[in-house]
DNA sequence: TAAGATAGACAACATGGTTGGCTATAATGT
DNA sequence: ACATTATAGCCAACCATGTTGTCTATCTTA
């Protein structure tokens, strides 16, 4: 036996993020055929973060370890792209609670379907038991607090870290 | 048998993007930790583009799809940071030749022997022959053109797309 | 030698992040 | 009941990273 026969280390972020975007870049493309062109990967998981119920901007901000002020900002920006809508809370005045529109349900409810449609076009490539394990390995090794995934932007390139709000 | 008893697919993403994250942040949590704090995730990415050769920002911003401006901007960074320094081609007086200082080699070498850690250590979670599929599973449905992952900051926010220079 | 292509730099702008400061409203303690 | 504290939302300023457009200097080529 070689003393290391093992593939670099290095290999396995590049897989990782290169099948990400993928999944990503299909995904867009697919929504962006379906009448939503101007969505990004990240409003995707404001979607997700805002729920059917509706959040407010700190709230949302907290659930994507993100700043208020950032949350708000993306909040002005999809509701000018017509994804959400503003609303006011009866029984808090300071609150003004975000709620996804006709159209963001929409694209919500199509995401999930392109997914599971990328996800069979997965299986039908590696096979489904294959791809059932590789979900299963990644459960184990990766970190499951599937909040403040959204520091993504600006993770990757910034240096300031977590708000601090 | 039920009607659908896969995982949704939206999980997918979510999975190799907390992978990818989690060996990113535990890559840089060790980097500071030998004398790299303030090298970011995607320096790397950049160290791996500018190899030990050196390259040129031009050059540089072919690689990572990204246009010369921001391939000189990211060098300017990293000259400040002592990663990279700038000489002259004496064939070519238009160009000057990036490489990386010492610095710069010794957190790419960290970098490598990081990285085969972290491997090992999800080979010891999952099992060597597991990760050894996943990592081949990856590799076919995922692009091979390990290029174009530079876009990465941005991509993820922005609208602009890849650029025309 | 003139025309075109390339390298690098500067300015201006967009996006998405942060902090700091501000006002309005709610919750809490004395 | 009233004063204090905490929270929600917003505005301005700044940083970091991208883009485009424009400019000059230098090769390369017809």
């Amino acid at each position: 036996m070689s003393t290391d026969s093992r593939p670099p280390g290095y290999e396995l972020p590049l897989l990782l993020l290169l099948g990400f975007r993928s999944l990503i870049d299909d995904l867009h493309a697919e929504l962006a055929r379906q009448g939503h062109p101007d969505v990004r990967p990240m409003h995707g998981f404001v979607f997700q973060a805002i729920g059917t119920q509706g959040t407010t901007a700190a709230e949302l901000g907290r659930r994507l370890a993100i700043s208020k002020q950032a949350a708000g900002k993306t909040i002005a920006a999809l509701e000018a792209l017509g994804y959400v809508a503003r609303g006011t809370d009866a029984r808090d005045a300071r609150r003004k609670v975000v709620h996804l529109t006709g159209r963001g349900i929409d694209c919500l409810q199509r995401s999930a379907r392109i997914f599971d449609e990328l996800r069979r076009a997965w299986a039908a490539e590696i096979g489904e038991q294959r791809l059932n394990e590789l979900e299963a390995d990644l459960r184990r090794v990766a970190p499951s607090d599937a909040s403040r995934l959204l520091e993504a932007p600006g993770w990757f390139g910034s240096a300031t870290g977590p708000p601090r709000d």
